[in-house]
DNA sequence: ATTCTTGTTGAATG
DNA sequence: GCATTCAACAAGAA
């Protein structure tokens, strides 16, 4: 579920149905979703406020709290939120608010690898964090700045967070993909040229999956994501898509389309 | 039963 | 000191 542009559709998400509604309560179901603030803590700061709007860096996601402070959500692997009415019974509720009106915003996180805490402010978090630049915002010049001499493979690079916050294992390849670059090329191998086509895949990629609500099917039959797994016909050449490992996480890629 | 998994982290390594 | 990689974390799916 969480990459950037999974993470922006669950802004979206706590736009429509969570704002300027009083927090009657909140609970702690699983108190390993806790990052540094104690459950006593989190559900006091929530208790008789309301969301007043939301932001996003990278793949945090920030709810700021009427008195100022912002309530932080990481998704981990497999996290989402769900809103609804009345008192479901909803599986993997690790975490659940409740408005006075008593509709429910719950923080579904099946693996529990999620992450929910407190931050005085989202700046404060991001440089705390030492995250890099949000991935849609900055410009092309900044971007190629960022990964100017890095020894690292452009995979790796892409997904560390410190660098350039937002990207994941899944979206790393489909740019890679894109561009035709094979994953555990080195950034200094690379040209400039690569690192411009690099940045602009990458707008276009997040850009189309957030227009089209990360609804995976609906992305064009080129992509890689919707073939991603090994022996599967490349969408563009048809030769089987391999499987290989960059900094523990698989990466697919085309065999024939990208070669160091 | 075993292996896989879209996340981050802190320790280990270069 | 810095950049990078790795094992660990947890629980569900195949």
């Amino acid at each position: 579920m969480p990459e950037l542009p999974e993470v922006e559709i669950q802004k979206r998400y706590a736009d429509a149905t969570s704002l300027h509604q009083g927090i009657a309560t909140a609970e702690v179901h699983a108190p390993e979703v806790l990052d540094g603030v104690s459950e006593q803590t989190l559900v006091g700061s929530l208790e008789g406020e309301e969301f007043l709007s939301t932001a996003r860096h990278g793949k945090y996601l920030f709810l700021e709290l009427s008195d100022g402070k912002w309530t932080m959500f990481h998704f981990g692997m497999t996290g989402r939120f769900s809103y609804f009415k009345g008192s479901e019974d909803v599986d993997y509720d690790r975490f659940n608010i409740r408005f006075q009106d008593g509709h429910h915003l719950a923080f579904l996180c099946p693996r529990k690898l999620g992450k929910i805490g407190l931050a005085d402010s989202v700046s404060t978090f991001v440089s705390e964090k030492g995250l890099g630049p949000d991935a849609l915002s900055l410009g092309p010049d900044r971007f190629l700045q960022l990964f100017d001499g890095r020894r690292a493979m452009i995979k790796s690079a892409l997904m560390n967070q410190r660098i350039v916050a937002g990207i994941g294992n899944v979206y790393s390849d489909e740019i890679l993909f894109q561009t035709g670059i094979y994953p555990k090329t080195k950034v200094s191998d690379l040209r400039r040229k690569d690192m411009e086509e690099i940045y602009d895949a990458m707008e276009e990629i997040l850009g189309k999956a957030i227009a089209l609500q990360t609804d995976w099917q609906r992305l064009p039959d080129d992509y890689l994501i919707t073939h991603r797994s090994e022996g599967e016909p490349c969408p563009v050449c048809g030769a089987p898509i391999k499987r290989t490992r960059v900094s523990g996480r698989s990466a697919y890629y085309c065999p024939n389309r990208q070669k160091k």
